[in-house]
DNA sequence: GTCTATAAGCAGATAGAC
DNA sequence: GTCTATCTGCTTATAGAC
Protein backbone atom coordinates (compact mmCIF):
# COMPACT_ATOMS: atom_id res chain seq x y z
CA UNK A 1 0.00 0.00 0.00
CA UNK A 2 1.37 3.21 -1.01
CA UNK A 3 1.21 6.73 1.01
CA UNK A 4 -2.06 8.91 1.00
CA UNK A 5 -1.05 10.64 -2.20
CA UNK A 6 -0.09 7.97 -5.12
CA UNK A 7 3.08 8.97 -6.69
CA UNK A 8 2.23 10.70 -9.94
CA UNK A 9 3.59 9.25 -13.30
CA UNK A 10 5.91 11.34 -15.40
CA UNK A 11 3.39 11.76 -18.11
CA UNK A 12 0.02 12.30 -15.45
CA UNK A 13 2.71 15.77 -14.23
CA UNK A 14 3.14 16.91 -17.81
CA UNK A 15 -0.76 17.01 -18.42
CA UNK A 16 -1.66 18.85 -15.39
CA UNK A 17 1.09 21.03 -16.17
CA UNK A 18 -0.37 21.78 -19.88
CA UNK A 19 -3.89 21.59 -17.92
CA UNK A 20 -3.24 24.16 -15.58
CA UNK A 21 -1.26 26.47 -18.19
CA UNK A 22 -4.39 26.02 -20.71
CA UNK A 23 -7.31 26.71 -18.54
CA UNK A 24 -5.83 29.33 -16.35
CA UNK A 25 -5.07 31.74 -20.16
CA UNK A 26 -8.59 30.57 -21.78
CA UNK A 27 -10.75 29.35 -18.92
CA UNK A 28 -12.77 25.83 -18.72
CA UNK A 29 -15.02 26.76 -21.84
CA UNK A 30 -12.45 28.07 -23.83
CA UNK A 31 -9.73 25.60 -23.17
CA UNK A 32 -9.61 22.63 -25.79
CA UNK A 33 -8.74 19.17 -24.86
CA UNK A 34 -6.60 18.52 -27.87
CA UNK A 35 -4.14 22.11 -27.26
CA UNK A 36 -3.53 20.74 -23.47
CA UNK A 37 -2.30 17.23 -24.92
CA UNK A 38 -0.57 19.37 -27.94
CA UNK A 39 1.21 20.95 -24.62
CA UNK A 40 1.87 18.55 -22.98
CA UNK A 41 2.98 16.40 -25.83
CA UNK A 42 1.10 13.41 -25.25
CA UNK A 43 -1.83 11.76 -27.02
CA UNK A 44 -5.51 13.34 -26.20
CA UNK A 45 -6.28 9.96 -25.32
CA UNK A 46 -4.02 10.10 -22.38
CA UNK A 47 -6.14 12.64 -20.84
CA UNK A 48 -9.07 10.89 -20.32
CA UNK A 49 -7.16 7.66 -19.27
CA UNK A 50 -5.79 9.96 -16.13
CA UNK A 51 -8.40 12.26 -15.13
CA UNK A 52 -11.46 10.61 -16.97
CA UNK A 53 -13.03 13.88 -18.45
CA UNK A 54 -12.45 17.64 -18.78
CA UNK A 55 -14.58 18.33 -15.96
CA UNK A 56 -12.53 16.46 -13.81
CA UNK A 57 -9.23 17.90 -14.67
CA UNK A 58 -10.52 21.24 -14.80
CA UNK A 59 -11.90 20.91 -11.35
CA UNK A 60 -8.41 19.65 -10.19
CA UNK A 61 -6.48 22.80 -12.05
CA UNK A 62 -9.24 24.95 -10.33
CA UNK A 63 -8.54 24.03 -6.66
CA UNK A 64 -5.01 24.23 -7.11
CA UNK A 65 -5.41 27.70 -8.31
CA UNK A 66 -8.08 28.31 -5.13
CA UNK A 67 -5.42 27.14 -2.67
CA UNK A 68 -2.08 28.57 -4.40
CA UNK A 69 -3.35 32.04 -3.41
CA UNK A 70 -6.80 32.22 -1.43
CA UNK A 71 -5.98 30.61 2.11
CA UNK A 72 -2.56 32.10 1.85
CA UNK A 73 -4.33 35.76 2.46
CA UNK A 74 -5.43 34.84 5.90
CA UNK A 75 -2.18 32.61 6.71
CA UNK A 76 0.21 35.46 5.89
CA UNK A 77 -1.98 38.01 8.24
CA UNK A 78 -2.87 36.00 10.89
CA UNK A 79 0.90 36.30 11.94
CA UNK A 80 1.39 36.91 15.46
CA UNK A 81 2.81 40.48 14.90
CA UNK A 82 2.24 44.02 15.06
CA UNK A 83 -0.38 45.80 12.77
CA UNK A 84 2.22 47.76 10.71
CA UNK A 85 5.19 44.90 10.22
CA UNK A 86 2.14 42.24 9.69
CA UNK A 87 1.15 44.93 6.83
CA UNK A 88 4.11 45.36 5.52
CA UNK A 89 5.20 41.60 5.25
CA UNK A 90 2.20 40.91 3.59
CA UNK A 91 2.44 42.94 1.14
CA UNK A 92 5.79 42.01 0.18
CA UNK A 93 4.80 37.94 0.25
CA UNK A 94 1.65 38.31 -1.18
CA UNK A 95 2.46 40.54 -4.22
CA UNK A 96 5.47 38.16 -4.95
CA UNK A 97 3.02 35.23 -4.66
CA UNK A 98 0.91 37.06 -7.31
CA UNK A 99 3.34 37.67 -9.50
CA UNK A 100 4.81 34.02 -9.75
CA UNK A 101 1.25 32.97 -10.20
CA UNK A 102 -0.47 35.94 -12.04
CA UNK A 103 -2.82 34.18 -14.41
CA UNK A 104 -4.78 32.79 -11.49
CA UNK A 105 -6.50 35.97 -9.90
CA UNK A 106 -8.30 36.64 -13.51
CA UNK A 107 -8.93 33.19 -13.78
CA UNK A 108 -9.92 32.39 -10.33
CA UNK A 109 -12.91 34.97 -10.56
CA UNK A 110 -13.91 34.46 -14.00
CA UNK A 111 -14.84 30.94 -12.41
CA UNK A 112 -16.14 31.71 -9.44
CA UNK A 113 -18.44 34.43 -11.54
CA UNK A 114 -19.54 31.58 -13.85
CA UNK A 115 -20.30 29.62 -11.35
CA UNK A 116 -20.28 31.05 -7.36
CA UNK A 117 -21.25 27.77 -6.27
CA UNK A 118 -18.32 25.89 -7.29
CA UNK A 119 -15.81 26.40 -3.80
CA UNK A 120 -18.06 28.46 -1.61
CA UNK A 121 -17.67 25.96 1.05
CA UNK A 122 -13.65 25.64 0.69
CA UNK A 123 -13.74 29.03 0.57
CA UNK A 124 -15.63 29.54 3.60
CA UNK A 125 -13.68 27.70 5.27
CA UNK A 126 -10.49 28.35 4.40
CA UNK A 127 -10.05 32.02 4.31
CA UNK A 128 -13.90 33.27 5.36
CA UNK A 129 -13.68 32.17 8.91
CA UNK A 130 -9.54 32.23 9.17
CA UNK A 131 -9.85 36.16 8.00
CA UNK A 132 -11.76 36.41 11.35
CA UNK A 133 -8.95 36.97 13.96
CA UNK A 134 -7.18 39.32 11.50
CA UNK A 135 -9.92 41.43 11.05
CA UNK A 136 -11.29 41.45 15.16
CA UNK A 137 -7.45 43.22 15.16
CA UNK A 138 -8.15 45.73 13.00
CA UNK A 139 -11.36 46.54 14.74
CA UNK A 140 -9.52 46.53 17.94
CA UNK A 141 -6.96 48.87 16.26
CA UNK A 142 -9.58 51.21 15.00
CA UNK A 143 -11.17 51.49 18.72
CA UNK A 144 -7.86 52.57 19.82
CA UNK A 145 -7.63 54.90 16.93
CA UNK A 146 -4.57 53.34 15.19
CA UNK A 147 -6.42 53.12 11.78
CA UNK A 148 -8.39 55.21 9.11
CA UNK A 149 -11.77 55.67 10.32
CA UNK A 150 -13.00 52.47 8.27
CA UNK A 151 -14.85 49.47 8.64
CA UNK A 152 -12.48 46.35 8.86
CA UNK A 153 -13.86 44.78 5.74
CA UNK A 154 -13.30 47.96 3.79
CA UNK A 155 -9.55 48.15 5.01
CA UNK A 156 -9.29 44.89 3.81
CA UNK A 157 -10.97 45.41 0.43
CA UNK A 158 -8.85 48.22 -0.19
CA UNK A 159 -5.47 46.69 0.36
CA UNK A 160 -6.22 43.69 -1.56
CA UNK A 161 -7.08 45.94 -4.70
CA UNK A 162 -4.07 47.77 -4.60
CA UNK A 163 -2.31 44.31 -4.17
CA UNK A 164 -4.28 42.27 -7.01
CA UNK A 165 -6.04 44.77 -9.69
CA UNK A 166 -2.77 45.28 -11.51
CA UNK A 167 -2.23 42.27 -12.43
CA UNK A 168 -6.10 41.61 -13.59
CA UNK A 169 -5.99 44.72 -15.56
CA UNK A 170 -2.91 44.06 -16.64
CA UNK A 171 -3.81 43.58 -20.92
CA UNK A 172 -5.58 47.05 -20.14
CA UNK A 173 -2.52 49.04 -18.29
CA UNK A 174 -0.09 47.84 -20.96
CA UNK A 175 -2.18 49.08 -23.39
CA UNK A 176 -2.81 52.57 -22.36
CA UNK A 177 0.36 53.18 -20.58
CA UNK A 178 1.88 51.64 -23.60
CA UNK A 179 4.65 49.31 -21.92
CA UNK A 180 5.65 46.03 -23.14
CA UNK A 181 6.25 43.08 -21.30
CA UNK A 182 10.06 44.38 -19.53
CA UNK A 183 8.07 47.19 -18.52
CA UNK A 184 5.51 46.02 -16.74
CA UNK A 185 8.11 43.88 -15.12
CA UNK A 186 9.37 47.27 -13.91
CA UNK A 187 6.11 48.74 -13.46
CA UNK A 188 5.48 45.82 -10.38
CA UNK A 189 9.08 46.32 -9.49
CA UNK A 190 7.61 49.78 -8.62
CA UNK A 191 4.87 48.80 -6.71
CA UNK A 192 7.02 46.34 -4.47
CA UNK A 193 9.02 48.74 -3.74
CA UNK A 194 6.46 51.72 -2.49
CA UNK A 195 3.71 49.48 -1.71
CA UNK A 196 4.76 48.43 1.59
CA UNK A 197 4.95 52.06 2.62
CA UNK A 198 1.66 53.30 0.88
CA UNK A 199 -0.25 50.56 2.11
CA UNK A 200 0.50 51.36 5.95
CA UNK A 201 -0.43 54.82 4.84
CA UNK A 202 -3.72 54.27 3.68
CA UNK A 203 -4.71 51.61 6.80
CA UNK A 204 -3.09 53.15 9.60
CA UNK A 205 -3.10 56.64 11.26
CA UNK A 206 0.59 57.79 11.09
CA UNK A 207 1.78 60.54 12.95
CA UNK B 1 -31.93 57.24 -47.47
CA UNK B 2 -32.28 57.28 -43.60
CA UNK B 3 -29.29 58.29 -40.92
CA UNK B 4 -26.06 56.86 -40.43
CA UNK B 5 -27.73 54.42 -38.16
CA UNK B 6 -30.61 52.14 -39.08
CA UNK B 7 -33.54 51.95 -36.70
CA UNK B 8 -33.15 48.90 -34.64
CA UNK B 9 -35.80 46.49 -35.08
CA UNK B 10 -37.41 45.73 -31.66
CA UNK B 11 -36.38 42.01 -32.39
CA UNK B 12 -32.81 43.22 -32.90
CA UNK B 13 -32.87 44.98 -29.98
CA UNK B 14 -34.49 42.24 -28.24
CA UNK B 15 -31.52 40.12 -29.14
CA UNK B 16 -28.98 42.27 -28.58
CA UNK B 17 -29.89 42.75 -24.95
CA UNK B 18 -30.01 39.24 -24.66
CA UNK B 19 -26.69 38.50 -25.99
CA UNK B 20 -25.21 41.45 -24.17
CA UNK B 21 -26.33 39.41 -20.39
CA UNK B 22 -25.44 36.05 -21.68
CA UNK B 23 -21.86 37.03 -22.74
CA UNK B 24 -21.44 39.34 -20.22
CA UNK B 25 -22.09 36.46 -17.69
CA UNK B 26 -20.05 33.82 -19.48
CA UNK B 27 -18.17 35.47 -22.00
CA UNK B 28 -18.03 34.40 -25.83
CA UNK B 29 -16.89 30.39 -25.45
CA UNK B 30 -19.43 30.19 -22.28
CA UNK B 31 -22.30 31.74 -24.27
CA UNK B 32 -24.89 29.71 -26.19
CA UNK B 33 -26.49 31.04 -28.69
CA UNK B 34 -30.05 28.84 -27.49
CA UNK B 35 -29.83 30.52 -24.49
CA UNK B 36 -29.75 33.80 -26.33
CA UNK B 37 -32.51 33.12 -27.95
CA UNK B 38 -34.38 32.01 -25.42
CA UNK B 39 -33.86 34.85 -23.25
CA UNK B 40 -34.79 37.33 -26.16
CA UNK B 41 -38.06 35.16 -26.80
CA UNK B 42 -37.38 34.39 -30.17
CA UNK B 43 -36.38 31.77 -32.91
CA UNK B 44 -32.55 30.66 -32.58
CA UNK B 45 -32.25 31.56 -36.09
CA UNK B 46 -33.11 35.10 -35.88
CA UNK B 47 -29.44 35.70 -34.51
CA UNK B 48 -28.42 34.73 -37.32
CA UNK B 49 -30.34 36.54 -39.75
CA UNK B 50 -29.64 39.77 -37.63
CA UNK B 51 -26.19 39.43 -36.96
CA UNK B 52 -24.70 36.55 -39.43
CA UNK B 53 -22.69 34.57 -36.71
CA UNK B 54 -21.82 34.32 -33.35
CA UNK B 55 -18.84 35.92 -33.52
CA UNK B 56 -20.14 38.93 -35.22
CA UNK B 57 -22.65 39.22 -32.09
CA UNK B 58 -19.79 39.10 -30.21
CA UNK B 59 -18.07 41.64 -31.30
CA UNK B 60 -20.86 44.40 -31.18
CA UNK B 61 -21.72 43.36 -27.52
CA UNK B 62 -17.90 43.72 -26.38
CA UNK B 63 -17.31 46.57 -28.39
CA UNK B 64 -19.88 48.54 -26.36
CA UNK B 65 -19.27 47.02 -23.24
CA UNK B 66 -15.38 48.83 -23.63
CA UNK B 67 -16.97 51.87 -24.82
CA UNK B 68 -19.60 51.82 -21.69
CA UNK B 69 -16.44 51.83 -18.94
CA UNK B 70 -13.09 52.97 -20.69
CA UNK B 71 -13.25 56.03 -22.89
CA UNK B 72 -15.47 57.28 -19.26
CA UNK B 73 -12.23 57.56 -17.93
CA UNK B 74 -10.36 59.94 -19.92
CA UNK B 75 -13.44 61.99 -20.51
CA UNK B 76 -14.19 62.55 -16.90
CA UNK B 77 -10.39 62.80 -15.90
CA UNK B 78 -10.20 65.81 -18.93
CA UNK B 79 -12.38 68.34 -16.94
CA UNK B 80 -10.71 71.47 -16.87
CA UNK B 81 -10.95 71.93 -12.98
CA UNK B 82 -8.04 71.80 -9.74
CA UNK B 83 -6.62 68.21 -9.38
CA UNK B 84 -8.45 68.10 -6.02
CA UNK B 85 -12.14 68.42 -7.29
CA UNK B 86 -11.57 66.10 -10.57
CA UNK B 87 -10.76 63.34 -8.63
CA UNK B 88 -13.78 63.50 -6.08
CA UNK B 89 -16.18 64.11 -9.40
CA UNK B 90 -14.39 61.77 -11.09
CA UNK B 91 -14.42 58.93 -8.12
CA UNK B 92 -18.37 59.72 -7.68
CA UNK B 93 -19.36 59.70 -11.29
CA UNK B 94 -17.17 56.54 -12.21
CA UNK B 95 -17.88 54.07 -9.09
CA UNK B 96 -21.39 55.20 -10.02
CA UNK B 97 -20.81 54.35 -13.63
CA UNK B 98 -19.83 50.34 -12.69
CA UNK B 99 -22.02 50.33 -10.36
CA UNK B 100 -24.73 50.33 -13.06
CA UNK B 101 -22.67 48.12 -15.26
CA UNK B 102 -21.46 45.98 -13.01
CA UNK B 103 -20.25 42.55 -14.74
CA UNK B 104 -18.65 44.85 -17.67
CA UNK B 105 -14.72 44.88 -16.10
CA UNK B 106 -14.50 41.20 -15.93
CA UNK B 107 -16.48 40.45 -19.22
CA UNK B 108 -14.20 43.09 -20.93
CA UNK B 109 -10.67 41.92 -18.81
CA UNK B 110 -11.11 38.16 -19.32
CA UNK B 111 -11.90 38.57 -23.24
CA UNK B 112 -8.63 40.75 -23.28
CA UNK B 113 -6.52 38.53 -21.49
CA UNK B 114 -7.87 35.68 -24.08
CA UNK B 115 -7.20 37.70 -26.76
CA UNK B 116 -5.30 41.01 -26.12
CA UNK B 117 -5.44 42.02 -29.85
CA UNK B 118 -8.75 42.26 -30.53
CA UNK B 119 -9.73 45.76 -29.66
CA UNK B 120 -6.27 47.39 -29.22
CA UNK B 121 -6.28 50.06 -31.61
CA UNK B 122 -9.46 51.44 -30.61
CA UNK B 123 -7.93 50.84 -26.49
CA UNK B 124 -4.79 52.68 -27.66
CA UNK B 125 -6.81 55.93 -29.43
CA UNK B 126 -9.87 56.18 -27.43
CA UNK B 127 -7.92 55.86 -23.80
CA UNK B 128 -4.34 55.57 -24.52
CA UNK B 129 -4.02 58.57 -26.26
CA UNK B 130 -6.94 60.72 -23.81
CA UNK B 131 -5.61 59.69 -20.88
CA UNK B 132 -2.01 61.64 -21.48
CA UNK B 133 -3.22 65.23 -20.49
CA UNK B 134 -4.51 63.74 -17.46
CA UNK B 135 -0.96 61.84 -16.40
CA UNK B 136 0.58 65.01 -17.32
CA UNK B 137 -1.39 67.13 -14.78
CA UNK B 138 -0.78 64.32 -12.38
CA UNK B 139 3.02 65.13 -13.05
CA UNK B 140 2.88 69.19 -12.96
CA UNK B 141 1.35 68.73 -9.58
CA UNK B 142 3.70 66.21 -8.53
CA UNK B 143 6.98 68.57 -9.30
CA UNK B 144 5.34 71.15 -7.35
CA UNK B 145 4.90 68.93 -4.51
CA UNK B 146 1.20 68.85 -4.56
CA UNK B 147 0.72 64.52 -4.87
CA UNK B 148 2.34 61.74 -3.34
CA UNK B 149 5.60 60.81 -4.75
CA UNK B 150 4.82 58.58 -7.08
CA UNK B 151 4.95 58.37 -11.15
CA UNK B 152 1.62 59.39 -12.66
CA UNK B 153 1.13 55.56 -13.79
CA UNK B 154 1.23 54.15 -10.55
CA UNK B 155 -1.45 57.17 -8.98
CA UNK B 156 -3.20 56.30 -11.72
CA UNK B 157 -3.37 52.29 -11.42
CA UNK B 158 -3.82 53.02 -7.65
CA UNK B 159 -7.49 55.21 -7.84
CA UNK B 160 -8.60 52.54 -10.76
CA UNK B 161 -7.85 49.42 -8.00
CA UNK B 162 -9.61 51.06 -5.60
CA UNK B 163 -12.62 51.88 -8.24
CA UNK B 164 -13.12 48.82 -9.71
CA UNK B 165 -11.53 45.83 -8.21
CA UNK B 166 -14.37 45.41 -5.67
CA UNK B 167 -17.19 44.44 -8.39
CA UNK B 168 -14.33 42.32 -9.85
CA UNK B 169 -13.67 40.13 -6.60
CA UNK B 170 -17.33 40.62 -5.75
CA UNK B 171 -17.99 36.51 -5.31
CA UNK B 172 -14.87 36.19 -3.40
CA UNK B 173 -15.69 38.90 -0.86
CA UNK B 174 -19.48 37.79 -0.41
CA UNK B 175 -18.44 34.47 0.63
CA UNK B 176 -15.37 35.50 2.90
CA UNK B 177 -17.15 38.36 4.23
CA UNK B 178 -20.39 36.47 4.09
CA UNK B 179 -22.28 39.30 2.57
CA UNK B 180 -26.12 38.74 0.89
CA UNK B 181 -26.23 40.87 -2.32
CA UNK B 182 -28.30 43.17 -0.10
CA UNK B 183 -25.28 43.41 2.08
CA UNK B 184 -22.59 43.96 -0.82
CA UNK B 185 -25.11 46.99 -1.74
CA UNK B 186 -24.49 48.58 1.50
CA UNK B 187 -20.72 47.69 1.10
CA UNK B 188 -20.72 49.71 -2.28
CA UNK B 189 -22.45 52.32 -0.69
CA UNK B 190 -20.10 52.80 2.13
CA UNK B 191 -17.57 53.28 -0.61
CA UNK B 192 -19.24 55.69 -2.44
CA UNK B 193 -19.29 58.15 0.98
CA UNK B 194 -15.81 57.59 1.51
CA UNK B 195 -13.44 57.06 -1.49
CA UNK B 196 -13.82 60.44 -2.62
CA UNK B 197 -11.69 61.73 0.42
CA UNK B 198 -9.84 58.69 0.34
CA UNK B 199 -8.65 58.83 -3.10
CA UNK B 200 -7.64 62.60 -2.66
CA UNK B 201 -6.18 61.20 0.41
CA UNK B 202 -3.80 58.37 -0.83
CA UNK B 203 -2.84 60.43 -3.95
CA UNK B 204 -2.03 63.99 -2.74
CA UNK B 205 -0.10 65.98 -0.08
CA UNK B 206 -3.00 67.07 1.34
CA UNK B 207 -1.92 69.14 4.61
C1' DG C 1 -39.31 38.64 -40.89
C1' DT C 2 -40.24 34.42 -38.71
C1' DC C 3 -40.55 29.68 -38.38
C1' DT C 4 -39.15 24.25 -38.78
C1' DA C 5 -36.07 21.08 -40.15
C1' DT C 6 -31.63 19.81 -41.04
C1' DA C 7 -26.87 20.09 -42.39
C1' DA C 8 -21.99 20.40 -41.06
C1' DG C 9 -18.28 20.53 -38.02
C1' DC C 10 -16.15 20.06 -33.90
C1' DA C 11 -14.87 18.50 -29.27
C1' DG C 12 -15.20 15.21 -25.69
C1' DA C 13 -15.26 10.56 -24.84
C1' DT C 14 -14.60 5.48 -25.72
C1' DA C 15 -13.09 0.83 -27.90
C1' DG C 16 -9.74 -1.96 -28.72
C1' DA C 17 -5.08 -3.21 -30.65
C1' DC C 18 -0.48 -3.28 -29.06
C1' DG D 1 0.40 2.82 -20.41
C1' DT D 2 0.07 4.44 -24.99
C1' DC D 3 -1.63 4.61 -29.47
C1' DT D 4 -5.25 4.88 -33.68
C1' DA D 5 -9.66 4.92 -35.07
C1' DT D 6 -14.22 5.92 -34.23
C1' DC D 7 -18.55 7.33 -32.03
C1' DT D 8 -21.71 10.44 -30.00
C1' DG D 9 -23.70 14.60 -28.93
C1' DC D 10 -23.83 19.25 -29.02
C1' DT D 11 -23.63 23.86 -31.27
C1' DT D 12 -23.37 26.84 -34.90
C1' DA D 13 -25.13 27.73 -39.12
C1' DT D 14 -28.13 27.28 -43.27
C1' DA D 15 -32.17 25.91 -46.45
C1' DG D 16 -36.41 26.64 -47.50
C1' DA D 17 -41.54 26.97 -46.49
C1' DC D 18 -44.73 30.44 -45.08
Amino acid sequence: MKGKREEQSSTELKIFEAAREVFQAKGLEGARMQEIADKAKINKSMLHYYYRSKEKLFEKVYQLSIIRLIPQIASLLNEDTPLEMKLRNFTVKYLELIRHNSDIPLFVLHEMNKNPGRMKNFMLNEIGKKIQPFLQQLREERKKGNTVDLPAEQMLANIMSLLVFPFIGRPVFQVILNLDDSEFEQFIDKRLSYLPDYIVRVTLNKT
